[in-house]
DNA sequence: TTTAATTAGGACTGGAGTAGTCCTGTTTGG
DNA sequence: CCAAACAGGACTACTCCAGTCCTAATTAAA
């Protein structure tokens, strides 16, 4: 079901918390902020930080802030930056080390439908996931239910 | 990544071998004409079928063909076939049956990120797969790079 | 200068889900 | 009536991800 990681998803409510946020906040402040455990969320941040994603600034009274608005984050980016580049194929980007030896008829070419999805995943910012949300479904407090694992198709 | 079942891959090469065929052809006949296990084909095919997107016969000298011409079958039609439903998020099709308890601040809303990827995977044909390949880059025969496990992101 | 806080980075492990196989039943042409 | 072929589901081995932990490296404050 073309499966997405989680920690995506996890990135992603990281990266709303932070935009809330008013001054650099550490992983555990994010972690209970979001009820996700400690160890995940610093993982997660990492990666988001290695990609420029979120600014960190390390020793005693460090943590993690966004490095731009959420406007100009997109989904394509998080999912860079947690699940490695975007391409459907090993085929594509693994540069025809295929293990099999079976004859390829020629079909198989998932170039156009990888462009297809970067192309949409890139339209879509972090700010406008959110900001879809009609305002009668918003949770108003308290415990409610999350985003979890991603699956798509 | 965004991984995309391997299964599915195969069942864009059985397609594709299906389009080129003039009869009916047995799961055999187009295992060994894509090199593929036959078992495993025959596992892609029922649940082509079962889609409706190719037609089968059963009994001696029964087979499958095309249901439709391969210019009608997007990829959003085999990955649901192989796959299920393209659905991100659990939240989503599952109806809010999360597992945590944590809290949803408003963000992972994937809904917007269904749908565009939804439409970015219908809007592309099987056919358009195998064109979009230029004749240079076309393999005259015999074992080549084939399309392999999939990935997307 | 020392100490504590905090990120960086990688290794490790358990579990979930998929690929692939196989078996049994049903249909159908010869 | 028999053999060929699909239908459908059960089962297993394996891969890969989630989650945890440990050891540096960095930095502010005392």
């Amino acid at each position: 079901m073309l499966r997405l990681s989680r920690l995506t998803d996890y990135a992603v409510v990281a990266l709303t918390r932070l935009g809330q946020a008013e001054a650099v906040e550490t992983s555990q402040v994010v972690a209970a902020a979001i009820g996700i455990p400690e160890p995940t969320v610093a993982k997660v941040l990492k990666a988001l930080a290695g990609r420029g994603l979120v600014a960190s600034h390390r020793g005693a009274h460090g943590g993690y802030r966004l490095a731009r608005a959420l406007e100009s984050i997109s989904i394509a980016d998080v999912i860079l930056a947690i699940d490695g580049p975007i391409a459907l194929t090993s085929c594509v980007d693994g540069g025809g080390n295929c293990s099999t030896q079976a004859r390829c008829p020629i079909a198989g070419r998932w170039d156009p439908v990888n462009d297809a999805i970067r192309n949409a995943l890139t339209a879509i910012s972090i700010a406008d996931m959110t900001a879809t949300v009609p305002p009668a479904f918003r949770i108003p407090a308290g415990p409610a239910p999350r985003s979890l694992a991603n699956e798509v198709a």
